[in-house]
DNA sequence: AGTATCTCCTGCGTGC
DNA sequence: TGCACGCAGGAGATAC
């Protein structure tokens, strides 16, 4: 399931095999994902040339001249370079390829189909997928004191809160989990209720979380694989997602499974508070 | 404005 | 082996 290390992981694992080189198709085979891929798309990314690969919170920006191929791998997407001379047989789900002058294909595989493949014209920011969101979690600008004014007043559990794309963008259901529990955070804990002390502590975790999955490659769990196929190695760093009734890492006691807002929440009730 | 609920979709694990 | 079922979940849409 792609979080923003995920994203991360695959942009730089495509940007150098496809910057600065010539669109010579795209092939669509199936256009119904979250929102119908615009049908003028083929025509328009048809000789045209990729600048660079970008990211804006789970959103990848492939940067075309006037403006930007927006791509979202949803739940379930993955993005996969098969370089010149490779052959890979075509799997079910392969929805979309881009196809490139040297031959290297970009090939987009999403079963669930809860990803997106759009069109936005420059300034990327005037799109309205990309102009609500919040800061960049790895970037300055989220800190604590951003996190402290935006929370006065709020009710809703911290975990929800810090998965709110307007707050901050790119921490996940599997990176929230982690976070709060390094953090010793509760995450039923109502966001207006925590102090400044503990977001500066919690700010401090979801950085160094989101920076260490990066560094590895991301969470593999059942099939992310990177752009070479290759799988992340943070989900053995997992300290309490997937991890209910087995014991706390810290003190042992058994970790409890609760939800907030649908999502599965793992914490432990001794360590986070 | 904030909050809760619904929705999209397929693959996988479970129980019979 | 096969079926029905429940669950997972990013995040926009919708309703209050």
């Amino acid at each position: 399931m792609p979080e923003l290390p995920e994203v991360e992981t695959t942009r730089r694992g495509i940007e150098p095999h496809i910057a600065r080189k010539r669109i010579t198709k795209m092939v669509v085979r199936e256009r119904r994902l979250r929102w119908p891929i615009p049908k003028a798309l083929e025509a328009q990314l048809a000789g045209q040339t990729v600048d660079s690969v970008e990211r804006r919170g789970k959103y990848l920006l492939l940067r075309i001249n006037t403006g930007s191929l927006i791509v979202h791998l949803g739940m379930s997407g993955s993005l996969r370079v098969l370089e010149p001379g490779t052959q890979q047989p075509l799997k079910k789900h392969d929805h979309v390829e881009l196809v490139f002058d040297d031959d290297t294909v970009l090939r987009y595989h999403d079963p669930r189909r809860f990803g997106c493949i759009l069109w936005q014209e420059d300034p990327v920011s005037g799109h309205p997928l990309i102009e609500s969101l919040g800061p960049e979690p790895l970037s300055a600008d989220f800190n604590a004191r951003l996190l402290f004014a935006r929370s006065r007043g709020r009710k809703a559990p911290i975990k929800t809160f810090i998965m709110d794309s307007k707050v901050v963008v790119g921490v996940g259901n599997i990176y929230a989990n982690e976070a709060l529990f390094f953090a010793g955070i509760n995450p039923q804990r109502a966001a207006g209720k925590v102090s400044l002390a503990r977001y500066e502590k919690l700010v401090e975790c979801i950085k160094r979380v989101l920076a260490r999955a990066i560094e590895v490659g991301g969470t593999t769990l059942r099939d992310f694989t990177g752009s070479d196929g290759k799988p992340g190695y943070f989900a053995q760093s997992l300290q309490v997602y997937g991890r209910a009734e087995q014991p706390c890492n810290h003190c042992k006691a058994p970790l409890k499974e609760i939800r907030l807002g649908q999502r599965s929440t793992v914490y432990c009730t001794r360590c986070q508070r």
